[in-house]
DNA sequence: CGGTATCCGAACCGATACTG
DNA sequence: CAGTATCGGTTCGGATACCG
């Protein structure tokens, strides 16, 4: 499994973030990500419990250690994609 | 255009990764890529082109100056992502 | 060389309904 | 509450052929 190929997917870094605010049950999860299909979520839970980076306890979903590794590593991405938004939004308003 | 979503298509990570070490032209992308199909590639450098991480003038493709920062954002995922895949591989050796 | 047009099979998202 | 089963509709990847 390749990993940018996982956190493309839809709602993998939704998961990641809000699992890194604290644990979460499967429906909580559901809630926060703008109810998303159980279908989905669970495909996606499952996946990122094969990547070992969520874990699953009898109370509900957490990031493993390595989660919260790739969590500190994607962090400096928010501040730099928010750049790079306004970046790609000035250039369609320039008309490319 | 989700960012994560662009870098977790096939082939993005590896024209980025082929374009920081010097610039290219169509073909030599090509060959490099192992032999992606010329449909995808095309696709690949169009959406890199409206996102502004990847720019052609005249003589082939390069990174953009965004593009060389998302690079170096980029980096310190390789050795994360060495020892990464070492644990999900032993994980799946103790039969998970 | 640098791409575009067409087409197909596979994968993916998601709604819905259902089980334990 | 937690998750599985099924089934469309859409998107994606890629092979191939072709044009300037």
């Amino acid at each position: 499994m390749a990993l940018f190929d996982l956190l493309g997917r839809s709602w993998t870094l939704g998961i990641i973030w809000q699992l890194s605010q604290g644990n979460l049950t499967f429906r909580q999860l559901q809630e926060q990500c703008e109810s998303v299909s159980p279908t989905v979520l669970n495909k996606r839970l499952k996946e990122l419990k094969e990547c070992a980076l969520v874990d699953h306890d009898g109370k509900g979903y957490l990031l493993t250690d390595l989660g919260q590794e790739l969590f500190a590593l994607l962090s400096p991405f928010g501040a730099w994609s928010q750049k790079w938004s306004r970046t790609v939004t000035e250039k369609i308003e320039d008309g490319k």
